[in-house]
DNA sequence: GTCATGACGGATC
DNA sequence: GGATCCGCCATGA
């Protein structure tokens, strides 16, 4: 198991409507300070992987280089649920994952 | 094993 | 408050 693969099992357990970043991710993996090599691996990561959810610290969504836009990216994340600021960038503070154990009841 | 790079993040200017 | 710089760490050549 490698470090991206572990992003990978976090992205994968992303829920609708939830957002992550990058940092958090990669806290969650082990490297509070490897958040650009989640980037890294969100870059290298299969379609199955809902990465539209995983943004900037900011709130802000990536750079055009994913899914054909950001503006696709937020039109995404708005059709899950997910609001968004007048600023142009997704409300985090009330959307941000709160973890792979968040809604993962027993699940083994 | 070493050098360079990358969808970041925080600090500084 | 915005732009820029540096630091961090895994991956690939």
């Amino acid at each position: 198991m490698s470090f991206r693969d572990e992003v990978y099992e976090l992205v994968s357990r992303l829920p609708a409507g939830k957002l992550a970043t990058y940092g958090q991710l990669a806290a969650l993996c082990g490297r509070p300070r490897a958040s650009r090599i989640v980037g890294a691996a969100l870059l290298h990561a299969p379609e199955g992987l809902p990465c539209h959810r995983v943004i900037y610290r900011d709130g802000t969504l990536c750079c055009d280089k994913a899914f054909g836009g950001k503006e696709i990216q937020q039109q995404m994340l708005e059709a899950e649920g997910v609001p968004f600021l007048p600023d142009g960038r997704a409300d985090l503070r009330v959307c941000q994952w709160e973890g792979p154990e968040a809604g993962f009841e027993s699940e083994d």
